[in-house]
DNA sequence: ATCCGTTTCAATCGATCGTTTGAATCGGTT
DNA sequence: AACCGATTCAAACGATCGATTGAAACGGAT
């Protein structure tokens, strides 16, 4: 019992291999999924140990709570300010500066630290093991709720299962485009979704606020 | 060398086994996702033998092939029936019915047979592994170049590469409603998704129709 | 220079994976 | 009843997984 999760205290020429893993991990497991990466492979690609892992998280699934928490902290951050700016504007935000307000934080995270953190996020969604859901969920969780209200207030006439199919297809949709999904297969009958490396980043985020948009507001009350 | 893949000659009572190691597999990979699934357990849920798996698939990715084979062969062949409905009708069709000619035939499955088949399909878009996406984009090609041209059709101001986001949203938007990636977790916030067991698959589904509908006419040119 | 808590690393553990093997069993044919 | 290809099964194989161990290496404080 000599590791430590969470200790602030003195960690001196630490925080690099620390750091070096959650980087690794977040690369790894969004390329090749949570269980398909070894250890091994990853310790190796951090230039650093096994046992590392288990000296600074306790276990593989303490290197991945830590791997949710960092990269979901700043998507969720992002999210909870811009909720609190059209809140406290004079008029009710509309659907589209939600959809903006939902989607963007998340395209940002891609320009701003690279596709890797955008394509774990996106990987997050479609987890089958139960005990990754849940740690995903639990990470959401907070932004969420606020969320649903303001979605439900903006289309009122929609119903609570119309209101939960909106945002769900909403994340699911920005998380399969962010996971890279639709990229990493070459798809004969369509001109290259990854034409060239540039991919239009920009054109398919608007096209997703667009799609999006339109999705919500063709909800019917029944 | 005792085992074969293709042989239509005789099977006696080999049918029976083959057969539900198949239904087995169609089943566990949908829950718990395809590396997840060991061939022990498969084999077991199947009353069957590790060595079966060899005898009749000759391996774990043969297996995996008949199943994708299997499955995808009824949603695909619907749905080129009904592009064949369409296409045939003396003025073209609109978008709203090819969504619909895209989705139901994928929802049908649901309820004909049962969520295995439809989860299975639906875990199949977000699958890691290379080789996996492969075999899922060999599947879906002879069909997919149909749909695309008809969907161009239909949008004719909409450039190549935003028919391209359209056609894979509205297979992401259906394969993750399918693989009940939304209703495995515990939704805090949400009333229950599978609020119950009965959920509300008819209504899901106009909504996903209306949904994909509306976001694609909103798509603009550039 | 010595000490001590912190961090790294090579080596190893038991468990489980997909695959293979060789013998037993089943059914129809001769 | 003797035979034979088709099929099933228990057992074992090598590889790889996550986890653990004990000793070496590091770095400031004394």
């Amino acid at each position: 019992m000599s590791g430590r999760d969470d200790v602030p205290g003195k960690r001196r020429a630490a925080q690099g291999t620390r750091e070096r893993l959650i980087e690794a991990a977040v690369r790894l497991f969004g390329e090749r999924g949570i269980e398909a990466t070894s250890l091994r492979a990853l310790t190796e690609a951090a230039r650093s140990n096994i046992a590392a892992v288990n000296y600074h998280f306790g276990s593989k699934e303490g290197l991945l709570r830590a791997v949710v928490d960092r990269t979901m902290r700043l998507a969720n951050n992002e999210r909870s300010r811009r909720l609190d700016e059209l809140e406290s504007a004079p008029e009710p935000p509309t659907v589209a500066a939600l959809v903006r307000a939902f989607v963007e934080p998340g395209a940002d995270l891609l320009e701003g630290h690279g596709p890797d953190v955008a394509r774990f996020i996106g990987r997050m969604i479609s987890e089958p093991d139960p005990r990754v859901r849940q740690l995903f969920a639990d990470q959401v969780d907070p932004v969420e709720g606020r969320y649903l209200a303001a979605l439900s207030r903006a289309l009122p006439e929609v119903d609570d299962d119309g209101i939960r199919f909106a945002y769900t297809s909403m994340l699911g949709l920005l998380s399969l485009h962010q996971s890279g999904a639709f990229a990493t297969v070459e798809w004969p009958q369509l001109r290259g979704p990854a034409s060239g490396t540039g991919r239009s980043d920009d054109a398919d985020r608007e096209r997703l606020v667009a799609f999006v948009t339109a999705g919500m507001l063709a909800a019917h009350p029944r």
